[in-house]
DNA sequence: TACTGTTATGTGAACGTTCACGTAGCATGT
DNA sequence: ACATGCTACGTGAACGTTCACATAACAGTA
């Protein structure tokens, strides 16, 4: 292999400075238009590229941005949204000349011992030990304020996708989770249910939650009803976790007509009980989701269920990135993007009681 | 924000020199014991983290692989095997100490101009150009032949997850498709079925298509059976595609009595048309699929399909890039990993003709 | 004693850029 | 004539490391 092109040798085979060339690569002003030409034709012909880390050096910056996802394979298709997050993000990267370094959480070791929580710090820790990014996007997980506290000691700016915690004057982007929920209820309730089961997430996992919780009770107060206790179960995201609760909510003495699930990774699993013991949907009882994954359209019936702008969340967050590392803008509010119901096949009129 | 530590600030709090430290920073031989501990105690009371990119500078690489997904953001779900690549991929620039730089194509433009072949290329070039990545895992697409040519030219060592041209030298990575393909078919065979409906790629597509079809020509020809071309219709991966193939298979004078879709995708598509138009799966028609996404387990019923080590080929892949880039080993044979049939209830005895 | 080798450490240069200047050359205005 | 300003360059230094040496101290050997 030759020794590689250094931008001494655009210098010296164009016969002026580096200083000069410099300029020419940096679309600088003050050099005549002719020795631009030149400059830039020996650039081309030598096939010159400027060092990066050379650049880095001296400018002080990277023009790399981070990409923390703090999930471990494992658990990696329990949000489908993820890559387009990643799309979201790296889009605004290429719009930016920025690179995009990612970061994901180490896997588990065999013996399991490494807890969720360092498991999910350890995304955090190499890309801030490294040095390398001018600044970071995190995906917000249970564990990410180890994460982030790491990130503010190191003096690194970042953004979340997702609710920050609430001290955090750090900016965030998120779904609009409350009006998503409450859209969906509103549309349960309008089709004559009164009586609907909530299958959430585990209360201390995600604010998401907290806020989907609000949205439903929201509609609910709209109407004068109020929500029974009974009538919301907790799951854990899994399929699994959807058929467990779909079975406890339609033991009851008096099961509910429909069911709102607050993924729909929980709402296939609801689905599956409910076809299973007999129940038709939407004939016996309505179900929605929420994400709209893919698998959503392809469930029989179709599910009905609220959409996440998840590319446009990504964009937004590299956006707030960049100008906070660029114009060094602070964004005290957060950004939430509209939520959308998609109404499918899977809710249908209340016929019961 | 005050100064950044350098090495210089640690050598003047501990009375030795940069190079001692640099010393210890990289466990080199050659330093007195106390004083090794005395550097170690001052790195870690000054918060010193050494500049990645001075680094660089001399040592002459960057610590960092890249990893080219060449697809836009609407192709994205077409691999849910995309994420596990790259935990793959990155658990090993993890181990490894390495940074892992992340492209994918720009995003068609709203006029739509962009072609496909351009769209995977620009994914190419950011990460050629940007001159960051000391190699790069790269993943088959359609157009990424022209990106493959443009690392060579950059002299970029990268290893192809997928089938690689075949004059290419390079490392290739991938799934053993033809047996999948073969353990598939013979599993329908063994049931009976000998009239066995294929839903293929387009073959221009990619080398898999080719290989999953000679394995269910090997299956049938193990048998004595050939193939009767009418059954074999092929789609574009999309569900919809699937659902038409299934339409056109179904309709044919002898339709088949199973149907083996080279996606799971297509496969779903395939089985909504099915139940919307009477047919019993798998009493009637049995249906294999490809892949083992999620959605396969939450159909109803569960879908029958050939699972691909996702997670193990993104690791692999980076195992060979590491040896290329370490020790210039360069493996002349492709590294073909084992597929798996899942059995699950969408195939089931051949009851017809 | 002098020679040799080993261990622990230090020093200038180099990596490839950009920064902060400096310096011509020329036109303009008074 | 001179000062002033602008344009088009060039130069040394700096960025923070590591590399390739050099050096000093000390032990062992002949």
């Amino acid at each position: 292999m030759g020794k590689r092109v250094t931008i001494k040798d655009v210098a010296r085979e164009t016969g002026v400075s580096r200083q000069t060339v410099s300029r020419v690569i940096n679309a600088q002003p003050g050099v005549a238009e002719d020795t631009r030409a030149r400059v830039a034709a020996a650039i081309k012909q030598l096939g010159y590229q400027p060092n990066p880390a050379a650049r880095s050096l001296t400018q002080h910056r990277t023009n790399t941005i981070g990409l923390i996802i703090p999930y471990s394979p494992d658990y990696l298709f329990s949000d489908p949204h993820l890559m387009e997050f990643m799309c979201g993000v790296d889009e605004l990267a290429i719009q930016r000349n920025h690179n995009l370094l990612l970061s994901t959480a180490q896997k588990k070791n065999p013996a399991g011992k490494l807890s969720a929580q360092k498991e999910s710090f350890s995304a955090f820790e190499r890309l801030a030990l490294s040095g390398y990014a001018d600044g970071v996007v995190v995906v917000e997980t249970l564990a990410s304020r180890a994460g982030t506290v790491l990130l503010r000691e190191r003096g690194i700016s970042w953004v979340t996708l997702g609710y920050g915690t609430e001290n955090e004057s750090s900016q965030v982007v998120h779904a609009d989770d409350r009006g998503g929920a409450r859209q969906a209820t509103m549309h349960l309730l309008s089709l004559g249910h009164t009586r609907i089961g909530v299958i959430s997430g585990r209360k201390q996992s995600l604010m998401a939650v907290e806020e989907r919780l609000t949205g439903y009770r929201q509609a609910l107060s709209d109407l004068n009803l109020t929500m029974d206790a009974e009538l919301l179960v907790a799951g854990d995201w899994s399929p699994e976790s959807g058929t467990q609760a779909a079975a406890h909510l339609m033991q009851l003495d008096v099961p509910p007509t429909a069911i709102f699930a607050f993924n729909d990774r929980m709402a296939c699993g609801a689905l599956q009980y409910l076809q299973a013991n007999g129940w038709r949907v939407p004939q016996d009882i309505s179900l929605v989701g929420f994400d709209d994954i893919p698998i959503a359209q392809m469930l029989h019936p179709q599910l009905t269920t609220v959409k996440q702008p998840a590319l446009e969340m990504g964009r937004q967050a590299a956006r707030l990135l960049f100008d906070l590392i660029e114009n060094n803008t602070l964004l005290s509010t957060p950004v939430i993007l509209p939520t959308e119901l998609i109404v499918r096949g899977s809710t249908g009129k209340c016929r019961g009681s």
